[in-house]
RNA sequence: GGGCCCGUAGCUCAGCCUGGUUGGAGCGCCCGGCUGAUAACCGGGAGGUCCGGGGUUCGAAUCCCCGCGGGCCCA
């Protein structure tokens, strides 16, 4: 346990630490302290102002929400750390059919029948209130605890009166710009939600089925032969009205088994393969355009009344250029009813819009023999009919997609009904050059929008529904006039009522006077799309808090990130509501973040069941682990696979980190070592020093550069690998033998110093990966050497990069001893020599020019590092040697004498001491206690070694007395087949 | 049918934009070593048709074209 206490011991844990740590943050108010400062007090900065998309109220935060946050967190950090002035609003999308379902779901309710009979729209409403403070309360909690600072206190939400109003000034102003139409129309709707999607949400939930793939028999009127057409849907031949060919393309007259077929040429071969049938006797040829106008008999005429009498253009075969030759007949059945393009088609021939099916999805009684059926189970029914009176040909089964609904899981239908649009299609060319002013990361998602904006159909805006935004238009029953309110002043104006709360139910009661004809006016009974809703944050999230004056200095935003699919929705509809209301695009940089994939690479989905809830994977690994793990892993636009075992080897070099931070702190504390006269104390710095604070640099630059590109893949690496591999693995390994000399050294102070200054300089940008880590290494290292720090490592500012490489001449010297001392273990290992056997000598033939004191560091570098008991830097070959090793350029290793007796004899010495070391460790004694060892041994080597050594083995194992006697008790060891007995006790 | 992304060691991925000495890292595996911050680490080894095929070039993992496979999206 660590306690507020910024200590540091020896058993790392990463819970302890983060715990600490969210406490001293939350019992300071960390955050809201920083965000604060970072807005008032930097006016004049550049500015970094992030749009928060809305995660919506309904659920947990899982895996895949926890990577994009962390991704927005990083930049919002980084921003904040490089001295921007920051402004990171959160926000929440709190309406609509997602929230509706919760709450089903808790009453148990299936359909809208229940929710108005059972529960009553009122209390619905206010369940669905309840619902979203629940889950709002629940994200912030696991936001806090991923580290995720945006502002909560002043967080957007969709359902205040002031956010929404600004989906009603959008649609005012589009409605002023005749963009805004009731239309009759076909729409893609849930059955089971009873209400309409638009069509991107469509695009949201196809999933793979198996449905009926019939090819069926219609016969021509006053003729002898039979239309063949084909279907997946054959519940819409009740609805049938027309068949539709391509004018164009040529059409058969067959025979086969005494019966004549009509159907499109090209695709004869691949019918009648179907059918077994080898040949046939063609008898006539048309063109598609020949058969427009010719009469068949309603293939359920019999079973659906209303089908009995067909009076032309009904019941005729129509031309439609839609109608293509690649599967199928070439005779499209049309039920203009149910099919965008039916309806189309339906409408230039005139044909009749008619359904039997209820909105529900069930059929009513004008569907004759199907009525009360769901709408998926008169299929079987219809085919049946069909086989009954010898009209099917054909019945298979098909897998294909098919729309369901995003939310619920219900197969859609196509459905006729009035709706609310907005023309997206006239405002296409304004967006794409909107589009224009926004930089994509990574930059291929500019093109993947832009051909999705060209692409834009016009938007189905309203839903029939609860718990949303409510349309605010008005419109007269007895005239059509229209009238759309833009705020709620302007409606309490016209209806001289105050409106306390904008939603459904109140919002109903308001009945206006139409002032063209008298007749009253009542509001469309509809709820915005949610895409709405969210879609006007740019405006509405400053106009909440009455701060609209901010607008022109926050918006455009510089940084939104999102995965891809808020290609087609969130980003969308900014871009839409951004280019009406301000005739711009809303966002400067737009990021995008690849999914989390299961340990299998499998998407992750509930109904698979292998989701990971953020909160479970932050109880496993932290935060820190989890941040680091998807900043590092992989680049923020890849999927990354959730793979426990690899969060927790990424997240080791925290401890690592950790550990290094532990042995500064530790030994500086021995030495009374303090940071108050670093200037002093840097002017020590030799060789190895001045490498690692140049590497710094580099890293430094080169990390705040790829993050301030969002590739935060590279950022991490370089800092990370840069904190592990140059400066644990290799900075501390070859300085760490001057810590230990006892007594006052300046190279101990160049080491202090130099160490001191890499952490001190690392943590504020390590705070942006993990901040956990970063504040608690930065408040230890502040309360333990005692410097004067920030109250948060995030209030540090790294506001200048270095420019250039500081020291590449001393950098190169460096890396090549470090080449040299690689190469001498090497070579140890080809030998099968034991790493603490020292190596006689060894010269070190370099490129560069040292001068004396440099050759003097450079040798002592690798004499300690690889054991080498003399090393010498030469300017020319040696005369004799053993080995020649290159290591870079003209550099080489030669190795000039293996061993000797002394040599061997030093090794002993040395394998004794670790041994006496290994024993002080276990009797858990302090670095400095003092110790008695007695040692006894058949060996005259050992014996030797011990004569020869003994102030050496003394003083490296803090010994005040060594002395050699009969030992019974201690422990025994081998040292190459000889034996020897060692004792401890401490003084 | 169209658009975008990806395909490099057993696994996860860098490198590709801006072509150039024997193609890298981590993990895993085998062998050896080391361990007074570090249940750490160090050295060596095995393991690759850089998806395939064409082209450009003195030279291609890298640029171009055509395929194949996987993913996302659209139709």
């Amino acid at each position: 346990m660590i306690g507020m206490s910024w200590s540091l011991p020896n058993n790392y844990s990463f819970e302890d630490i983060e715990r600490e740590v969210s406490e001293y943050w939350n019992k300071n108010g960390i955050r809201k302290k920083v965000l604060e400062k970072a807005w008032k007090e930097r006016e004049g900065r550049p500015l970094f102002t992030f749009l928060e998309g809305p995660p919506t109220t309904n659920g947990f935060m899982h895996a895949g929400h926890a990577r994009g946050r962390i991704y927005k967190d990083v930049m919002i950090r980084l921003h904040l750390l490089r001295g921007y002035r920051v402004w990171a609003q959160g926000g929440w999308d709190t309406q609509g059919l997602p929230v509706e379902i919760e709450v089903e779901k808790k009453f148990g309710v299936k359909s809208k029948r229940e929710i108005e009979e059972k529960i009553g729209v009122s209390r619905f409403i206010e369940e669905c209130k309840k619902s979203v403070d629940f889950y709002i309360n629940e994200w912030i909690k696991d936001n806090e605890r991923l580290a995720v600072w945006l502002d909560y206190e002043n967080a957007y939400q969709t359902r205040h009166p002031r956010y929404l109003e600004t989906v009603w000034s959008f649609l005012k102003k589009a409605h002023d710009h005749g963009l805004l139409y009731r239309d009759y129309r076909v729409v893609p709707r849930c059955p089971r939600c009873g209400t309409a999607l638009s069509n991107h949400e469509l695009s949201l939930g196809a999933e793979v089925v198996r449905d009926p793939s019939l090819y069926f028999k219609v016969k021509a009127k006053n003729n002898d032969f039979y239309f063949i057409a084909w279907t997946t849907t054959p519940w819409t031949i009740i609805a049938n009205r027309a068949l539709a060919v391509n004018p164009d393309a040529e059409y058969v007259l067959v025979e086969i088994k005494g019966e004549k077929y009509l159907i499109a040429e090209q695709l004869l071969d691949s019918i009648l393969s179907k059918l077994n049938v080898s040949s046939v006797n063609k008898i006539s040829k048309f063109k598609g355009k020949e058969l427009v106008g010719m009469s068949y008999l309603h293939p359920l005429a019999e079973e659906v009344p209303a089908n009995a009498n067909c009076i032309p253009p009904n019941c005729t075969v129509v031309a439609a250029e839609y109608v293509t030759l690649t599967e199928g007949t070439g005779i499209v059945h049309t039920a203009p009813a149910h099919g965008p393009e039916d309806f189309e088609t339906g409408s230039r021939y005139g044909l009749q819009v008619w359904t039997p099916l209820r909105d529900n999805g069930y059929f009513g009684e004008d569907a004759g023999a199907f009525a009360g059926l769901w709408f998926k189970d008169a299929n079987k029914k219809v085919i049946e009919a069909l086989a009954k009176k010898g009209l099917v040909l054909l019945s298979e089964e098909v897998e294909h997609e098919y729309p369901h609904c995003w939310r619920c899981g219900t197969p859609l239908i196509y459905y006729p009904s009035a709706q609310w649009f907005f023309k997206t299609t006239a405002i296409i060319e304004k967006m794409r050059n909107a589009l224009n002013e926004t930089t994509f990361r990574p930059n291929w998602g500019y093109s993947r929008m832009d051909s999705w904006v060209s692409s834009s159909r016009d938007w189905c805006i309203s839903r029939e529904r609860y718990w949303g935004t409510p349309l605010p238009i008005w419109r007269c029953e007895k005239c059509g006039y229209t009238q759309v309110f833009g705020s709620i002043e302007e409606l309490e104006k016209a209806s001289g009522r105050k409106l306390e709360d904008p939603h459904k139910p109140a919002i109903d009661e308001i009945v206006l006077k139409c002032p063209r004809c008298g007749g009253e006016m009542r509001r469309e009974p509809f709820v915005a799309d949610v895409w709405a809703d969210s879609g006007v944050a740019h405006t509405a999230a400053l106009r909440q808090l009455n701060l609209e004056g901010l607008h022109s200095l926050i918006y455009p935003y510089s940084f939104a990130l999102e995965p891809p699919e808020q290609v087609r929705g969130w980003f969308y509809t900014l871009l839409i509501t951004s280019t009406i209301l301000h005739g711009r695009s809303p966002y400067r940089t737009l990021g995008m973040h690849g999914l989390i994939l299961d340990s299998q690479g499998q998407k992750m989905s509930k109904s698979k069941g292998n989701v990971v809830m953020a909160r479970d994977a932050m109880r496993r690994h932290g935060a820190d682990q989890l941040r680091l793990f998807m900043c590092y892993r992989n680049s923020p636009w890849q999927d990354i696979r959730y793979v426990d075992k690899e969060i927790t080897e990424i997240g080791g070099k925290l401890r690592i980190i950790y550990n290094v931070v532990k042995f500064l702190v530790s030994y500086a504390q021995l030495d009374k070592w303090n940071p108050n006269k670093l200037e002093e104390d840097l002017k020590f710095v030799t060789l190895v020093d001045r490498w690692i604070l140049t590497k710094l640099n580099k890293v430094i630059k080169e990390s705040v550069e790829n993050a301030e590109n969002f590739e935060l893949h590279l950022a991490s690496k370089a800092l990370y690998d840069f904190l592990v591999e140059d400066l644990s693995h290799r900075y501390i390994v070859a300085v760490r033998r001057r810590v230990w000399i006892e007594e006052e050294a300046p190279e101990k102070r160049a080491t202090y110093a130099t160490l001191y200054t890499v952490l001190k300089r690392s943590l504020p940008l390590m705070a942006a990966f993990t901040p956990y880590h970063a504040e608690y290494l930065y408040q230890a290292i502040a309360k333990n050497l005692g410097f004067e720090s920030k109250e948060s490592v995030m209030m540090e500012e790294i506001s200048e990069l270095p420019e250039g490489v500081l020291d590449s001449r001393g950098e190169s010297i460096i890396e090549n001893a470090f080449k040299a001392v690689d190469a001498i273990l090497a070579y140890r290992a080809s030998k099968g020599m034991r790493r603490r056997m020292p190596i006689k000598r060894v010269s070190l033939l370099l490129e560069q020019q040292l001068t004396d004191g440099e050759k003097r560091e450079v040798a002592e570098l690798i004499s300690g590092m690889a054991n080498v008991t003399s090393v010498d830097i030469v300017g020319e070959p040696p005369k004799g040697y053993v080995s020649e090793i290159s290591i870079e350029g003209g550099s080489k290793v030669f190795i000039i004498e293996e061993s000797d007796e002394e040599t061997l004899l030093l090794g002993y010495a040395k394998e004794l001491i670790r041994r006496i070391q290994l024993m002080r460790k276990e009797a858990r004694l302090n670095y400095d206690d003092f110790i008695e060892v007695e040692l006894s041994t058949p060996s005259e080597t050992l014996k030797k070694a011990i004569e020869h050594h003994k102030g050496y083995i003394m003083s490296e194992t803090r010994a005040s007395v060594l002395k050699e006697g009969r030992v019974d008790s201690g422990k025994e060891f081998e040292i190459d087949e000889e034996k020897v007995r060692i004792q401890i006790k401490k003084v």
